[in-house]
DNA sequence: AAAACCGACTATAACGTTTTCGTGTTGAAA
DNA sequence: TTTCAACACGAAAACGTTATAGTCGGTTTT
């Protein structure tokens, strides 16, 4: 077993300095091209390459970007790191990801840790715990440390720092229009709790669709859910009979377990209800009938929030001002809706 | 902005050594009770962490383990980080990973540049163009570097390392013995071409299932999928006019295919066919019909993977055995196949 | 009272780089 | 012959740690 060769053996070995083999490797003109010649040979032979650790420390940078997100099986928050790990490599930068899990506890561990030399800047999406805690305390300490962020999909106001995120509530508005112009007046919504910002922001959206079109917003056919996982009884329950023509769902599972029980209650989609779903994932495209959605553009997101992150890590000047990209949803129309 | 402070300018402040804060925050014996509690507090309030990057320059090992995978966007990969990262997290080490989109040459570079120094090992899934070209040299490299590797899912026989698999061949085996069991007798095989390891070993163990049960191998009745992204068509064209009674499909996006292929072509599932895919992703359980599966457990092949490596790293000695864990399947069973 | 020991520190080297500032040897200009 | 660049290289510091090996005043041992 071959370690990893440095500097220092190639000196050695060669009978040189460690700063003339640095220098020669670096084709300084300081070096006799006899020299360099050599050395270049030696270190390509011995396939040298310079030890990222000792650069970064000699640097004070580690061209690596840490990504904190709570969950890594998800089919949104993957297709954002596509977008950065693309962006992100073409610049040089490697990614570090911690997952959150949801949990304040861990995404504190993780920002601490990952602040500590690890990486040069953060880009996350924070933990549904942090939402509901309110606590923000470590990201603004790694912010004041001089660490840049850049927050995506789930941010927080209160926080100063670039940020990308979509037209959530316009979004959501065009879902529910689009479901009005079909001539639906019956349009149940399926959301989350309201301390997730997106689930409040569809809402929102939803809300203002049916005023600005006359129409009445009735509380009851707005169904919050807290727990995912249980989400499939809920919705049926929930759909039991009620009246409605339409759907409008804040994610894809949850528009998918809305088809299924109207399916079961012996409605039909789309001839009886249309549903719209948000968040284009693998589910929408194969379900059948395929689902109509609110698409995100997870990879796009991520390009930008990596554009702007980077951005900031290579500009001399200490910005002061940060800013939040919106994003467009594009609506796909498939099978789901009436046509 | 504060920036990070350093025991430099503790010492600084306090007027001692640099030894004696590290020393201090060690709680070392040597210092006094009075100069420790007078550093310690200092510290705390300075809310020192020592940097890991120094560190890692220092004990030459960076407590980090890099993961190397061919598609983020993917349910199954998902899940085996997951399972990684739990283990690596709860062992004290952080996940870097690197996407080779497929790509032999971005599968090198990464690995190049993980190995110079960023990680202490690696966890992969190498990635389909280098299975293609059957060129190692870049793994066996940082192996002889001494580098501990560990292989999962799609792993090179080629490359001697520790390897984490299912009983890939056993898993198809299962689905295909259990479309036998309920007399289905024409059943056709969905696979990708060949050189994908895992392919190859399904198909293996769907001839193998057919044999044992006395029943002819049609090559016609096996379609080999070399371009995932016009597999619809494919699989339509394949299936039309076959007379058949069970697909055996080995993903799931094939098995989806499959049954919406079939109920064009106007045939019902599973009364007239039934379908078994391989992989349970969130797509299984959200078709209707539910699809019927082979299960890999990504969790346990990730969470296992990062146990061997941490073993090995941790190891003090150059242990020359290497091992292959093979994990069961298990197939779950829902609402695509006949009762 | 000399030798040994002890408590509480400090200095130094090392990890692998890069970079700034020397320094000794040429050859040429003065 | 002296002076001075130019050349080709080396020494040392720095990034932030930790571990090993001193150091030094004071106390115990005999």
């Amino acid at each position: 077993m071959k370690r990893k060769i440095t500097l220092k053996q190639i000196a050695k070995e060669l009978d040189v300095s460690v700063s003339t083999v640095s220098k020669a490797l670096k084709d300084s003109a300081e070096i006799s091209v006899d020299t360099k010649e050599k050395i270049k040979a030696f270190a390509k032979l011995y396939n040298y390459k310079p030890n990222n650790i000792a650069l970064s420390l000699k640097n004070r940078k580690t061209k690596t970007i840490g990504i904190i997100i709570p969950e890594i099986v998800h089919h949104f928050f993957t297709t954002v790191i596509r977008g950065i790990e693309h962006v992100a490599n073409e610049k040089g930068y490697n990614v570090i990801i911690c997952l959150s899990n949801n949990s304040f506890d861990k995404e504190v561990l993780n920002l601490e840790f990952l602040a500590n030399g690890s990486t040069d800047g953060f880009i996350m999406s924070v933990a549904k715990e942090t939402q509901q805690k309110e606590d923000y305390h470590h990201i603004k300490e790694v912010i004041s440390q001089g660490m840049p962020v850049v927050m995506f999909d789930r941010v927080i106001d209160e926080v100063i720092c670039d940020k990308v995120v979509i037209s959530d509530k316009h979004g959501a508005f065009e879902a529910v229009q689009y479901l009005i112009d079909l001539q639906c007046k019956k349009i149940a919504l399926i959301s989350t709790v309201d301390y997730v910002s997106v689930g409040k922001l569809r809402t929102a959206g939803y809300k203002e669709a049916l005023t600005t079109n006359d129409l009445e917003v009735n509380e009851d056919l707005i169904l919050k859910i807290e727990d995912v996982d249980h989400s499939e009884e809920k919705i049926e329950e929930f759909l039991k009979g009620k009246d409605i023509d339409a759907v409008f769902a804040v994610n894809e599972q949850f528009a998918v377990n809305a088809i299924k029980a109207l399916t079961k209650l012996g409605k039909k989609v789309p001839d009886d209800v249309s549903v719209i779903g948000f968040t284009d994932g693998v589910v929408s495209k194969s379900f059948i009938p395929s689902l109509s959605t609110v698409n995100q553009h997870g990879e796009d997101m991520g390009a930008k929030a990596a554009h702007l992150l980077i951005e900031r890590l290579e500009s001399e000047t200490e910005e002061q001002s940060f800013q939040t990209t919106v994003l467009d949803t594009s609506l796909i129309i498939r099978d789901s809706v009436k046509k």
